[in-house]
DNA sequence: CTTTAACCCTGGAGGC
DNA sequence: TGCCTCCAGGGTTAAA
């Protein structure tokens, strides 16, 4: 469920916290995650430094010396500080016990993932997982042009290639329909048949909307450096289209549509998202 | 190469 | 109250 300004959220709770701290132990009560995840993951992190928390797309990517933990929160997954020996709750499924504070991993449906990879090659982004994402959408490679290039030779319907992550990650299933309604653009309009000034539109669409996520969740959670402060709640999602089948479009008043995309819904207004 | 669909899993909502 | 079906903000993988 967490789209990248949560997870962006949940990178700088942890950074602020446990970067530079010493890991004390990892406490794993379920292994079945998408992947399994590794027996032995005490044996090889406890006594090391947290060197720093980073991101790719929504995998959560923490540092040490020797290698990177990488996390993904999946569809339902989040990680919240508690207080040392709280009791678990439900889905609690590894625990994070630094020298300054823990943190709990929750996950109900374990559609995300907690994998070891050691960085004995030098690139810590060279993980099979990493190493075809697209680009960030915050990098200032990120461009229309970039964006419009990557498009060429793409058949299918605009929102289910934004959402395949592969041209620029961190746009979900919410800000896909959220961006191409702030663009104007039909989410089944053929990728490659986008025009260049089109291509302008949707990039600063996908900018905005994921930078006013990232205010309002910031704002949300100022909070999430405290003792019993959250550090990757999902947000209230001000949203104009998703899951808004059947009422009025903010702008024109045409009743928002709802249909299936590559097994995903998708949201737009019929009026306003012509082509 | 692009595109499509199955699949991993739990839980909440709504119909009966 | 229970049972059933559908749906969920992700993304890898195999197959076409």
């Amino acid at each position: 469920m967490p789209e990248l300004p949560e997870v962006e959220t949940t990178r700088r709770g942890l950074d602020a916290v446990i970067s530079g701290h010493q890991l004390k132990a990892i406490r794993v009560h379920h292994h079945q995650f998408r992947w399994p995840v590794p027996a032995n993951l005490n044996e090889t992190l406890q006594g090391y430094t947290l060197q720093a928390c980073l991101r790719r797309g929504k995998y959560l990517l923490l540092q040490f010396e020797h290698g990177v933990l990488i996390i993904h929160l999946g569809m339902s997954g989040s990680i919240r500080r508690v207080a040392p020996g709280e009791f678990l709750l439900k889905h609690d499924h590894v625990e994070f016990i630094f020298d300054n504070a823990e943190f709990r991993l929750n996950d109900p449906r374990r559609f995300g993932a907690v994998l070891w990879h050691p960085a004995k090659t030098g690139n810590i982004q060279s993980h099979t997982l990493l190493a075809n994402l697209g680009i960030e959408p915050f990098d200032p490679q990120f461009t229309a042009a970039y964006l419009h290039q990557m498009l060429q030779n793409r058949q299918s319907a605009i929102k289910t290639v934004l959402l395949s992550g592969d041209i620029v990650v961190g746009v979900g299933n919410i800000y896909a329909s959220e961006s191409l309604f702030r663009a104007r653009i039909n989410p089944k309009t053929a990728a490659g048949s986008i025009s260049l000034a089109r291509c302008k539109r949707l990039h600063q669409a996908i900018l905005q909307t994921l930078n006013a996520a990232l205010e309002s969740g910031g704002s949300t959670l100022k909070d999430y450096t405290g003792t019993n402060g959250e550090v990757g709640a999902y947000f209230e999602i001000h949203a104009a289209v998703y899951d808004k089948a059947g009422l009025p479009c903010k702008v024109c008043a045409t009743p928002i549509t709802k249909i299936i995309q590559g097994q995903r819904a998708t949201y737009y207004c019929p009026k306003c998202q012509r082509y």
